[in-house]
DNA sequence: ATAATATATGAACAAGTACTCATATATTGA
DNA sequence: TCAATATATGAGTACTTGTTCATATATTAT
């Protein structure tokens, strides 16, 4: 049974994967705060958060589509915890939930930006 | 017409928004690379590889399920340049493309410790 | 060339999801 | 209290997607 002709080099890998593996909550976690920015509407909604607080009335201006929808979209990001919402008057005012957001947002930007005009290799 | 009670605060945060808001290629180009991250299985896969480059049997072991299933999450994090495969053999050798992928996967995972235990607020 | 092993992929189906439409809730002002 | 404005949400539907099963391709050894 001959499982991989570089068992010996990927042996130690394999094993620091398996050990380093978070439980099965842990990666609906990370999934769940990725597939939260994966979608373009939500990704438009949390670009235009990172140049400051907004409210769902401007939030449909910077991002288009219906009020509805952003509204829609607006709840998956907030239960997920990626945006935070407060109430001010009779608006409801957005905002990224803490740097790391911020972070991701940068840091797929800059990966964008490495891989354009890429030649697929 | 009163759009939004904070009108003024809020203007200009809009404008830059707008200004600041990628075209819908570059939308799609980024969100795609999240949602190649938000599926449990791609995830696994990720995390593993961000321990050395695995070859597909190693790969199943590590994260579970079917070859068939491994492969074609695969394909698809091929497809968006975010895993880089290299032929070795009989054996295909897959590792990810560039530090950004890992950085967004230190990221979430920090992302993620800092709201463990969290009340909804 | 043939068999064996490793990986990839097409088809089909089940499950998830993002939108629209209609309506509900919340806040403010008269 | 009543009207107006801002935001949220349930239902329904069209679309997407992850899996399984069967099979195809690629590499190595005999």
């Amino acid at each position: 049974m001959l499982e991989c002709q570089r068992e010996k080099e990927h042996a130690c890998a394999l094993e620091r994967a398996i050990a380093c593996m978070p439980t099965e909550e842990g990666i609906e976690a990370m999934s769940g705060a990725f597939k939260a920015m994966s979608e373009p509407s939500r990704l438009k909604i949390l670009l235009a958060l990172t140049q400051g607080e907004l409210c769902v009335y401007h939030l449909v201006q910077a991002v288009g589509g219906t009020q509805s929808a952003v509204s829609h979209q607006l709840r998956i990001l907030r239960e997920g915890k990626i945006i935070r919402a407060r109430r001010d008057g009779q608006n409801v005012v957005y905002s990224l939930a803490d740097g790391h957001v911020a972070q991701l947002l940068q840091t797929a930007y800059e990966h964008l930006s490495c891989k354009e005009g890429e030649e697929d290799a």
